[in-house]
DNA sequence: GCCGTTTTCGGCCCGACTGTTTTCAGTCG
C-alpha cells in the first residue's frame, strides 16, 4: 500500500480552498466555518497531521471530526480525494489566486473571474489588473468606480508581498509600535494607549499592529493617528482607523471611552479563537460579549460596562487570563476552575547559560563580540547570580585532538582567573560556569574529544548542520546526542527554526520529551527574536511530559543578554511556571543539577 | 461539518467598515 505525504500547510491550504469553494457554491455557512476552523487548527499544530494519521489520532485535532477524518484518510491512502476534487471542479480555478488580494473574498473573486472570463490561473491577478485599468469593473453589478480603484490599489499591495506571509519578528514589531506609541502620546486627546493583538499576546511573529486608545475625544485622537507620517489611510470611522505604513505594515487603531476600556482590551487582544471560545461559553450562560461590554441575551439589551479586564473575566465566573495564554489551549476551562498556572516572570530568572564571549578558541562558527569582563558587567546589571559561557566548540576539522584538549584547558583557566579578578574588583560573587555549545554531528555524536569534556562544567548540544534529515533520522540523532556524554545538560535551540527563513527540522518530539525527562536534560528556550526556540506550542506539550527548560539569551554580544524577556514570554505562552525553568533556581540549587 | 458542566440534535461570536444600496452583502479581524 502506498502512502502519500502532505505537509500541514498543504492540508490547511486545501481546507481553505474548500471553504472558499463552499462559499461560492452557497453551501451551509457553518460547514464553511468548520473547514476554516479545521484549516486554522492544522496550521497551528505542533505535530504533523500525517503522523497523527499514522497513530490514528486525528480526532485529537480541534475542529476535525468524523467526516474530515474520512476525507484525510482517503487523501493519505490514495493521494487524492474524490469529494474535494468534485467540489473544486465546480469552481473556476482562477478564483483562488485572487483570494490573496486584500478586499477580495470568494464571492467577488467568483464574480470577477466568471464575468471577465479570467480563466488563466497563472496570470489571473495580472489579467484582473488590466481589466480594472480598462474600466471594465466599474460597470459590473455590485461594483462601482470606487471598488475598481480599490482593487487596483490592493493589487499593488498584494504584489509588494502579502502581509500575511510577510510577518515580522516580535522584536521588530516592538520597535515599530514604540514609535507609533510615542507619536500618539504627544497628543492631548489621549489618556492611555496600548499595543494589543498578537503584540500583547507576545506571539513570535507579528502581522498587523493593533493599538487601542482611551480617549474622550475619539475624533481628534483618530485624526492625529491618521496624520502619522509616511502612511496611507486604509479605512477610517468613528471608532477607529487603519493605516498602511511605508514599510508595508498595517496598523489598526480602536478608540474607546474609559467606561468600556476593559471590554475593548479584552476584545482587541484576541486571539480570535480565544474570543470565539469565550463568547461561545458566555452564550451558554446567557450572555453576549462585545468590545462594549456584556449583555444578557434575554433582556432589554442593556450593556454592562467594564473599565478593566479583570472585572470582565471575573463577571463570567473565571480568573483574569494573562494575554500570553489566550490561544484557545484550554485556558478558559482552567480559568473557570481557578487553575491557571502561576506563570514564570522576568524577575524569576537568576542566570543565563548560553553566552558567547570573544575568547578565541578557533571555532567553526562565530565568536562573541565582547570580553568576559563586559559580559560580567551586564550580568551584574541584570542581577544574575551565575552565568554560563557557552562558546562554540573548537573546529574539529582544523585541529588535532591534542590541540583541542589544550585549547579547552587554557580556556577554562582563562575564564576562572578573569572571573576571580572581576569579582574581586567589583565586590561581587557572580559564578561563571565554564560550558560549551557543542555541535551534534549528523550521526548524533558530539563534536568534542572525550577528554576535552574534563575542561567544562556542562554542555549545550546543538544542531548546526544537516538540517534536512528525515524525521526518523533526526529523532534518533537527537536521542543519541542526549546520551553521548553525561555532561550534556541542555539541547540548544531544539527545532533549529529561523523565523521567516527556515522551518524547524522534522522530529518526533514526544520521543525527545521522554528521553529528556528520563535523563534530566533541559530543552533550551532560546531568546533570540529570530529563533524563539523551543516554540511556545512545543513548550506547552513538553511540560505535559514533565520536561524542564532553561531560558537562554544565546548572546553573541553583551547587549543581546537583554533579550532574555523574549524567551520568558515564550515560556509563559507555553504555560511555564517558575518550577519548570531551571535557571530560576539559586546558585546553590542549580549546581546540583548542572554539575 | 463540528460539538456537548444546558444538548447526540440544534445550535454555531460579534461588530466595524465599505460600497452600492435604499436595507444589505461582502470582507475583515
Amino acid at each position: 500500500m502506498s502512502e502519500h505525504h502532505y505537509t500541514n500547510l498543504q492540508i490547511a491550504a486545501l481546507f481553505k480552498k474548500m471553504a472558499a469553494a463552499y462559499q461560492i457554491l452557497n453551501e451551509n455557512r457553518f460547514k464553511i466555518i468548520a473547514y476554516e476552523r479545521a484549516a486554522d487548527s492544522i496550521e497551528h499544530l505542533t505535530s504533523e497531521v500525517k503522523d497523527l494519521w499514522d497513530d490514528k489520532k486525528l480526532k485529537d485535532i480541534p475542529g476535525v471530526g468524523d467526516q474530515i477524518i474520512a476525507h484525510l484518510d482517503e487523501l493519505f491512502r490514495t493521494g487524492k480525494n474524490k469529494h474535494f476534487d468534485a467540489t473544486m471542479a465546480k469552481v473556476p480555478q482562477g478564483v483562488f489566486p485572487l483570494l490573496n488580494v486584500p478586499g477580495i473574498g470568494p464571492k467577488r473573486a467568483y464574480k470577477l473571474v466568471t464575468e471577465l472570463k479570467l480563466h488563466n490561473e497563472k496570470s489571473v491577478v495580472d489579467d484582473l489588473q488590466k481589466a480594472a485599468k480598462k474600466g471594465k469593473i466599474a460597470p459590473m453589478e455590485g461594483f462601482g468606480e470606487k471598488s475598481e480603484e480599490d482593487i487596483l490599489k490592493n493589487i499593488e499591495i498584494y504584489k509588494k508581498g502579502s502581509i500575511k506571509e510577510n510577518r515580522i519578528t516580535l522584536a521588530e514589531a516592538d520597535m515599530i509600535a514604540a514609535e507609533i506609541l510615542s507619536f500618539m502620546k504627544k497628543h492631548a486627546s489621549i489618556n492611555q494607549i496600548d499595543a494589543l493583538g498578537s503584540l500583547r499576546r507576545r506571539v513570535a511573529t507579528i502581522g498587523d499592529i493593533d493599538i487601542s486608545i482611551l480617549s474622550d475625544k475619539p475624533k481628534s485622537a483618530i485624526e492625529h493617528f491618521c496624520s502619522y507620517p509616511n502612511q496611507k489611510i486604509i479605512e477610517k470611522g468613528p471608532t477607529g482607523a487603519s493605516i498602511l505604513l511605508h514599510n508595508g505594515r498595517q496598523v489598526d487603531l480602536r478608540v474607546q471611552e474609559k467606561k468600556s476600556y476593559g471590554a475593548m482590551l479584552q476584545y482587541f487582544t484576541g486571539s480570535k479563537n480565544h474570543n470565539i471560545q469565550l463568547r461561545t461559553y458566555a452564550l451558554s450562560k446567557g450572555y453576549s460579549l462585545s468590545e462594549y461590554g456584556i449583555k444578557k441575551t434575554k433582556s432589554d439589551g442593556k450593556v454592562m460596562l467594564f473599565d478593566n479586564e479583570k472585572d470582565f473575566y471575573n463577571y463570567l465566573g473565571m480568573q483574569w487570563i494573562p494575554p500570553e495564554l489566550r490561544e484557545d489551549r484550554g485556558e478558559i476551562a482552567a480559568a473557570l476552575q481557578n487553575k491557571l498556572p502561576a506563570l514564570v516572570e522576568e524577575h524569576d530568572i537568576k542566570g543565563d547559560f548560553h553566552i558567547h564571549t570573544s575568547f578565541n578558541l578557533e571555532p567553526s562558527h562565530d565568536l562573541g563580540a565582547d570580553s568576559i569582563e563586559d559580559i560580567l558587567d551586564t550580568a551584574s546589571l541584570l542581577n544574575y547570580q551565575y552565568i554560563g559561557v557557552s562558546d562554540h566548540n573548537p573546529s574539529v576539522s582544523q585541529h588535532t585532538e591534542a590541540k583541542i584538549i589544550d585549547i579547552m584547558k587554557r580556556r577554562k583557566e582563562f575564564y576562572l582567573t578573569h572571573t576571580d579578578k572581576w569579582n574581586e574588583k567589583h565586590h561581587r560573587n557572580i559564578h561563571v560556569f565554564v560550558m560549551l555549545e557543542v555541535d551534534i554531528d549528523p550521526e548524533g555524536h558530539l563534536s568534542l574529544p572525550e577528554k576535552a569534556f574534563d575542561s567544562v562544567d556542562a554542555v549545550i548540544a546543538s544542531i548546526h548542520s544537516s538540517f534536512q534529515q528525515d524525521r526518523a533520522s533526526m529523532t534518533s540523532r537527537l536521542i543519541r546526542a542526549l546520551s553521548d556524554n553525561q555532561k550534556v545538560k541542555i539541547i540548544g535551540h531544539p527545532t533549529g527554526r529561523l523565523l521567516g527563513k527556515r522551518e524547524g527540522y522534522e522530529v518526533d518530539w514526544m520521543k525527545i520529551f521522554e528521553e529528556c525527562k528520563k535523563r534530566d536534560v533541559a530543552l533550551e528556550i532560546n531568546s533570540s527574536p529570530y529563533r524563539l526556540d523551543l516554540p511556545d506550542s512545543l513548550v506547552f506539550d513538553a511540560i505535559k511530559h514533565g520536561v524542564r527548560f532553561v531560558v537562554n539569551s544565546d548572546a553573541h554580544a553583551k547587549g543581546e543578554m537583554m533579550l532574555m524577556p523574549y524567551g520568558v514570554t515564550v515560556a509563559r505562552r507555553g504555560w511555564s511556571q517558575k518550577r519548570d525553568i531551571y535557571n530560576t533556581s539559586s546558585y546553590n540549587e542549580i549546581i546540583k543539577w548542572l554539575t
